[in-house]
DNA sequence: ATGGATGCAAAGCCTTTGCAAGCTT
DNA sequence: AAGCTTGCAAAGGCTTTGCATCCAT
Protein backbone atom coordinates (compact mmCIF):
# COMPACT_ATOMS: atom_id res chain seq x y z
CA UNK A 1 0.00 0.00 0.00
CA UNK A 2 1.06 3.42 1.07
CA UNK A 3 4.88 2.28 2.64
CA UNK A 4 5.46 0.36 -0.93
CA UNK A 5 4.08 3.20 -3.27
CA UNK A 6 6.39 4.86 -1.92
CA UNK A 7 9.46 2.97 -2.32
CA UNK A 8 9.14 2.69 -6.25
CA UNK A 9 9.21 6.27 -5.82
CA UNK A 10 12.14 6.06 -3.90
CA UNK A 11 11.43 8.03 -1.33
CA UNK A 12 12.10 6.29 1.96
CA UNK A 13 9.97 5.43 4.67
CA UNK A 14 11.40 7.21 8.39
CA UNK A 15 9.35 7.42 11.67
CA UNK A 16 8.21 10.72 11.14
CA UNK A 17 7.41 9.99 7.34
CA UNK A 18 5.07 7.60 8.32
CA UNK A 19 3.39 9.58 11.29
CA UNK A 20 2.76 12.62 9.28
CA UNK A 21 1.08 10.21 6.74
CA UNK A 22 -0.99 8.96 9.26
CA UNK A 23 -2.38 12.26 11.02
CA UNK A 24 -3.09 13.67 7.74
CA UNK A 25 -5.33 11.04 6.56
CA UNK A 26 -7.08 10.41 10.62
CA UNK A 27 -7.83 14.32 10.22
CA UNK A 28 -10.89 16.85 9.10
CA UNK A 29 -10.42 17.03 4.92
CA UNK A 30 -8.91 20.13 4.93
CA UNK A 31 -6.01 20.90 7.12
CA UNK A 32 -3.68 23.18 7.07
CA UNK A 33 0.10 22.78 7.82
CA UNK A 34 -0.43 24.42 11.19
CA UNK A 35 -3.14 22.12 12.02
CA UNK A 36 -1.46 19.20 10.73
CA UNK A 37 1.71 19.94 12.64
CA UNK A 38 -0.11 20.48 15.70
CA UNK A 39 -1.53 17.50 15.84
CA UNK A 40 1.44 15.36 15.16
CA UNK A 41 3.49 17.04 17.70
CA UNK A 42 0.84 15.68 19.60
CA UNK A 43 2.44 12.23 19.21
CA UNK A 44 6.11 13.47 18.71
CA UNK A 45 7.50 16.91 19.88
CA UNK A 46 10.52 16.39 18.54
CA UNK A 47 9.49 16.77 14.76
CA UNK A 48 9.96 19.84 12.94
CA UNK A 49 7.51 22.28 11.16
CA UNK A 50 9.43 22.10 7.62
CA UNK A 51 9.27 18.25 8.10
CA UNK A 52 5.26 18.49 8.25
CA UNK A 53 5.22 21.25 5.49
CA UNK A 54 7.02 18.83 3.00
CA UNK A 55 5.98 15.87 3.46
CA UNK A 56 2.89 18.01 3.21
CA UNK A 57 4.14 18.75 -0.34
CA UNK A 58 4.46 15.16 -0.91
CA UNK A 59 1.29 14.13 -0.15
CA UNK A 60 0.51 16.52 -2.76
CA UNK A 61 3.40 15.48 -5.13
CA UNK A 62 2.15 11.50 -5.27
CA UNK A 63 -1.37 12.60 -5.86
CA UNK A 64 -2.94 11.94 -2.45
CA UNK A 65 -4.11 15.39 -1.43
CA UNK A 66 -4.11 19.35 -3.75
CA UNK A 67 -3.52 22.57 -2.11
CA UNK A 68 -6.43 24.87 -2.09
CA UNK A 69 -7.21 28.49 -0.67
CA UNK A 70 -10.13 29.30 0.50
CA UNK A 71 -9.47 33.04 0.23
CA UNK A 72 -8.91 33.50 4.23
CA UNK A 73 -4.88 33.95 3.24
CA UNK A 74 -4.07 30.43 4.69
CA UNK A 75 -3.59 27.19 2.68
CA UNK A 76 -5.21 24.33 3.47
CA UNK A 77 -4.74 20.87 1.90
CA UNK A 78 -7.42 18.83 0.27
CA UNK A 79 -7.30 15.08 0.46
CA UNK A 80 -8.12 13.87 -2.55
CA UNK A 81 -10.83 11.12 -3.07
CA UNK A 82 -11.81 9.36 -6.10
CA UNK A 83 -14.21 12.02 -7.10
CA UNK A 84 -13.81 15.63 -7.81
CA UNK A 85 -16.27 17.55 -5.43
CA UNK A 86 -17.09 21.01 -5.01
CA UNK A 87 -16.70 23.28 -1.70
CA UNK A 88 -19.17 25.43 0.24
CA UNK A 89 -17.07 27.36 3.21
CA UNK A 90 -18.10 28.77 6.18
CA UNK A 91 -16.81 32.33 6.43
CA UNK A 92 -16.85 32.44 9.51
CA UNK A 93 -16.19 29.04 11.40
CA UNK A 94 -13.98 27.65 8.53
CA UNK A 95 -15.45 24.57 7.81
CA UNK A 96 -16.32 23.11 4.43
CA UNK A 97 -18.90 21.10 3.40
CA UNK A 98 -18.03 19.13 0.16
CA UNK A 99 -20.63 18.20 -2.29
CA UNK A 100 -20.98 16.63 -5.23
CA UNK A 101 -20.14 18.41 -8.79
CA UNK A 102 -20.62 16.19 -11.72
CA UNK A 103 -22.53 18.26 -13.33
CA UNK A 104 -21.11 20.98 -12.82
CA UNK A 105 -17.62 19.84 -14.22
CA UNK A 106 -19.37 18.30 -16.89
CA UNK A 107 -20.15 22.01 -18.13
CA UNK A 108 -16.91 22.98 -17.18
CA UNK A 109 -15.12 20.49 -19.25
CA UNK A 110 -17.17 21.86 -21.89
CA UNK A 111 -16.39 25.53 -21.69
CA UNK A 112 -12.48 24.16 -21.30
CA UNK A 113 -12.52 22.28 -24.70
CA UNK A 114 -14.53 25.34 -26.23
CA UNK A 115 -11.43 27.87 -25.44
CA UNK A 116 -8.72 25.34 -26.03
CA UNK A 117 -7.47 24.69 -23.02
CA UNK A 118 -5.98 21.61 -21.79
CA UNK A 119 -7.38 20.92 -17.96
CA UNK A 120 -5.39 20.24 -14.84
CA UNK A 121 -8.16 20.80 -12.32
CA UNK A 122 -11.39 22.18 -11.42
CA UNK A 123 -12.06 24.42 -8.33
CA UNK A 124 -15.59 25.02 -7.18
CA UNK A 125 -16.50 27.14 -4.02
CA UNK A 126 -19.52 28.29 -3.09
CA UNK A 127 -18.53 30.58 0.14
CA UNK A 128 -21.21 32.06 2.57
CA UNK A 129 -21.97 31.42 6.46
CA UNK A 130 -22.87 27.65 7.44
CA UNK A 131 -26.67 27.39 9.33
CA UNK A 132 -24.87 27.48 12.77
CA UNK A 133 -23.00 30.87 11.89
CA UNK A 134 -25.37 32.73 9.59
CA UNK A 135 -26.83 34.44 13.01
CA UNK A 136 -23.44 36.15 13.15
CA UNK A 137 -22.96 37.06 10.00
CA UNK A 138 -23.80 40.46 10.56
CA UNK A 139 -20.77 40.75 12.56
CA UNK A 140 -18.63 39.86 9.67
CA UNK A 141 -19.62 42.55 7.06
CA UNK A 142 -16.99 44.94 7.80
CA UNK A 143 -14.43 42.58 8.07
CA UNK A 144 -12.74 44.46 5.59
CA UNK A 145 -11.74 47.67 6.97
CA UNK A 146 -9.07 50.05 5.54
CA UNK A 147 -6.46 50.70 7.62
CA UNK B 1 -20.18 58.85 -10.33
CA UNK B 2 -17.45 57.02 -8.68
CA UNK B 3 -16.45 60.56 -6.84
CA UNK B 4 -19.57 61.42 -5.57
CA UNK B 5 -20.09 57.62 -4.61
CA UNK B 6 -17.20 58.16 -2.72
CA UNK B 7 -17.81 61.29 -1.22
CA UNK B 8 -21.46 59.98 0.07
CA UNK B 9 -19.49 57.40 2.20
CA UNK B 10 -17.32 59.47 3.39
CA UNK B 11 -14.21 58.81 1.95
CA UNK B 12 -11.94 61.44 0.33
CA UNK B 13 -10.74 61.84 -3.23
CA UNK B 14 -7.09 62.39 -3.08
CA UNK B 15 -5.52 62.84 -6.33
CA UNK B 16 -3.48 59.61 -5.67
CA UNK B 17 -6.63 57.84 -5.22
CA UNK B 18 -8.07 59.49 -8.09
CA UNK B 19 -5.46 58.11 -10.19
CA UNK B 20 -5.39 54.13 -8.59
CA UNK B 21 -8.87 53.99 -9.47
CA UNK B 22 -8.57 55.29 -12.89
CA UNK B 23 -5.81 53.33 -13.27
CA UNK B 24 -7.32 49.85 -11.91
CA UNK B 25 -10.12 50.59 -14.68
CA UNK B 26 -7.97 50.98 -17.53
CA UNK B 27 -5.75 47.60 -16.84
CA UNK B 28 -6.48 44.17 -16.80
CA UNK B 29 -9.50 42.92 -15.22
CA UNK B 30 -7.66 40.72 -12.99
CA UNK B 31 -4.37 42.60 -11.15
CA UNK B 32 -2.13 42.30 -8.41
CA UNK B 33 -0.66 44.93 -5.88
CA UNK B 34 2.46 45.19 -7.82
CA UNK B 35 1.22 45.35 -11.47
CA UNK B 36 -1.62 48.34 -10.37
CA UNK B 37 1.53 49.50 -8.28
CA UNK B 38 4.12 49.82 -11.48
CA UNK B 39 0.93 51.29 -13.86
CA UNK B 40 0.87 53.82 -10.95
CA UNK B 41 4.09 54.59 -10.79
CA UNK B 42 4.08 55.68 -14.11
CA UNK B 43 1.75 58.36 -13.79
CA UNK B 44 3.21 59.41 -10.32
CA UNK B 45 6.58 57.83 -9.19
CA UNK B 46 5.95 59.44 -5.53
CA UNK B 47 2.40 57.37 -5.19
CA UNK B 48 3.44 54.34 -2.17
CA UNK B 49 2.91 50.87 -2.51
CA UNK B 50 0.26 51.10 1.34
CA UNK B 51 -1.21 53.73 -0.91
CA UNK B 52 -2.27 51.45 -3.82
CA UNK B 53 -2.68 48.46 -1.50
CA UNK B 54 -5.05 50.35 0.93
CA UNK B 55 -6.64 52.18 -2.32
CA UNK B 56 -7.55 48.39 -3.58
CA UNK B 57 -9.03 47.46 -0.67
CA UNK B 58 -11.17 49.92 -0.82
CA UNK B 59 -11.89 49.42 -4.08
CA UNK B 60 -13.37 45.90 -3.03
CA UNK B 61 -15.42 47.39 0.34
CA UNK B 62 -17.29 49.74 -2.12
CA UNK B 63 -17.97 46.49 -4.13
CA UNK B 64 -16.38 47.02 -7.66
CA UNK B 65 -13.39 44.49 -7.00
CA UNK B 66 -12.98 41.17 -5.52
CA UNK B 67 -9.42 39.31 -4.18
CA UNK B 68 -9.20 35.99 -5.83
CA UNK B 69 -6.62 34.13 -5.31
CA UNK B 70 -5.36 31.49 -8.41
CA UNK B 71 -3.52 29.18 -6.57
CA UNK B 72 0.13 30.64 -7.66
CA UNK B 73 0.60 33.02 -4.27
CA UNK B 74 -0.36 35.86 -5.87
CA UNK B 75 -3.49 37.92 -4.57
CA UNK B 76 -5.22 39.41 -7.88
CA UNK B 77 -7.96 42.04 -8.45
CA UNK B 78 -11.04 41.03 -10.03
CA UNK B 79 -13.08 43.40 -11.17
CA UNK B 80 -16.41 42.60 -10.36
CA UNK B 81 -18.99 43.58 -13.35
CA UNK B 82 -22.34 43.00 -13.62
CA UNK B 83 -22.46 38.87 -14.30
CA UNK B 84 -20.65 36.82 -12.20
CA UNK B 85 -18.71 34.56 -14.35
CA UNK B 86 -15.40 32.11 -14.22
CA UNK B 87 -11.81 31.93 -14.89
CA UNK B 88 -9.97 29.60 -17.25
CA UNK B 89 -6.35 29.97 -15.96
CA UNK B 90 -3.16 29.20 -17.76
CA UNK B 91 -0.89 27.26 -15.08
CA UNK B 92 1.67 28.96 -17.12
CA UNK B 93 1.18 32.17 -18.50
CA UNK B 94 -1.13 33.03 -15.70
CA UNK B 95 -3.67 34.82 -18.54
CA UNK B 96 -7.32 34.41 -17.69
CA UNK B 97 -10.14 33.62 -19.61
CA UNK B 98 -13.81 34.49 -18.20
CA UNK B 99 -16.71 32.47 -18.96
CA UNK B 100 -20.26 32.45 -18.46
CA UNK B 101 -21.52 30.44 -15.47
CA UNK B 102 -25.22 31.15 -14.96
CA UNK B 103 -25.94 27.30 -15.62
CA UNK B 104 -23.51 26.90 -13.48
CA UNK B 105 -24.46 29.18 -10.55
CA UNK B 106 -27.63 28.07 -10.76
CA UNK B 107 -26.90 24.63 -9.64
CA UNK B 108 -24.61 25.94 -7.10
CA UNK B 109 -27.25 27.86 -5.38
CA UNK B 110 -29.02 25.43 -4.98
CA UNK B 111 -26.82 23.20 -3.41
CA UNK B 112 -26.17 26.07 -1.28
CA UNK B 113 -29.80 25.90 -0.16
CA UNK B 114 -30.11 22.48 -0.07
CA UNK B 115 -26.99 22.64 2.55
CA UNK B 116 -29.06 25.55 4.67
CA UNK B 117 -26.25 28.16 3.83
CA UNK B 118 -26.53 31.37 3.22
CA UNK B 119 -24.37 32.08 -0.01
CA UNK B 120 -22.09 35.49 -0.03
CA UNK B 121 -20.28 34.12 -3.49
CA UNK B 122 -19.11 31.72 -5.57
CA UNK B 123 -15.71 30.82 -7.24
CA UNK B 124 -15.80 28.68 -10.57
CA UNK B 125 -12.38 27.90 -11.85
CA UNK B 126 -10.79 25.99 -14.70
CA UNK B 127 -6.88 25.47 -13.87
CA UNK B 128 -4.87 23.91 -17.51
CA UNK B 129 -2.79 25.50 -20.08
CA UNK B 130 -4.18 27.44 -22.76
CA UNK B 131 -3.35 27.13 -26.04
CA UNK B 132 -0.40 28.93 -26.78
CA UNK B 133 0.97 27.74 -23.72
CA UNK B 134 -0.24 23.62 -24.14
CA UNK B 135 3.00 22.71 -25.74
CA UNK B 136 5.01 23.95 -22.65
CA UNK B 137 3.26 22.11 -19.90
CA UNK B 138 5.32 18.98 -19.86
CA UNK B 139 8.06 21.71 -18.29
CA UNK B 140 5.65 22.28 -15.80
CA UNK B 141 4.37 18.84 -14.46
CA UNK B 142 7.44 18.51 -12.03
CA UNK B 143 6.89 21.91 -10.77
CA UNK B 144 5.75 20.65 -7.60
CA UNK B 145 9.39 19.06 -6.43
CA UNK B 146 10.41 18.25 -2.78
CA UNK B 147 12.97 20.77 -1.36
C1' DA C 1 -9.64 72.58 12.62
C1' DT C 2 -10.26 67.75 11.80
C1' DG C 3 -10.39 63.41 10.59
C1' DG C 4 -9.41 60.71 6.67
C1' DA C 5 -5.33 59.81 3.41
C1' DT C 6 -0.49 59.24 2.34
C1' DG C 7 4.53 57.52 2.49
C1' DC C 8 7.95 55.26 4.54
C1' DA C 9 9.80 52.01 7.21
C1' DA C 10 9.04 48.26 9.86
C1' DA C 11 6.41 44.44 11.39
C1' DG C 12 3.68 40.30 10.45
C1' DC C 13 2.81 35.90 8.66
C1' DC C 14 3.05 32.05 6.36
C1' DT C 15 5.88 29.69 3.06
C1' DT C 16 10.57 28.02 1.63
C1' DT C 17 15.26 27.03 1.79
C1' DG C 18 20.42 26.31 3.39
C1' DC C 19 23.00 23.30 5.96
C1' DA C 20 25.01 20.06 8.88
C1' DA C 21 23.79 15.86 11.03
C1' DG C 22 21.09 11.62 11.08
C1' DC C 23 18.76 7.63 8.99
C1' DT C 24 17.06 4.33 5.46
C1' DT C 25 18.60 1.33 1.95
C1' DA D 1 28.74 4.18 1.69
C1' DA D 2 25.22 7.18 -0.70
C1' DG D 3 21.59 9.83 -0.78
C1' DC D 4 17.24 10.97 0.93
C1' DT D 5 15.43 13.11 5.38
C1' DT D 6 15.24 15.82 9.29
C1' DG D 7 15.52 20.01 12.45
C1' DC D 8 16.71 24.37 13.22
C1' DA D 9 17.42 28.75 12.02
C1' DA D 10 17.22 32.00 8.72
C1' DA D 11 15.66 33.87 4.51
C1' DG D 12 11.85 34.96 1.39
C1' DG D 13 7.86 37.11 -0.44
C1' DC D 14 3.76 39.26 -0.04
C1' DT D 15 0.48 41.50 3.06
C1' DT D 16 -0.44 44.87 6.89
C1' DT D 17 0.32 48.28 10.13
C1' DG D 18 2.41 52.32 13.12
C1' DC D 19 3.15 56.90 12.82
C1' DA D 20 4.06 61.51 11.80
C1' DT D 21 2.68 64.48 8.20
C1' DC D 22 -0.33 66.16 4.74
C1' DC D 23 -4.51 67.51 2.69
C1' DA D 24 -9.64 67.47 1.41
C1' DT D 25 -13.58 69.28 3.63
Amino acid sequence: MMKEFLKTKGFKITPQRELIFRSFFEMDKHVSVDELYDKVREKDRSIGYSTVWRNLKLICRVGLAQKVNMGDGITRYDRLTKVPHGHLFCLNCKRVVEFNVDQVVGILANTAVENKFSTRGFKVEVQGYCQLCQSESEKHADDEEIH
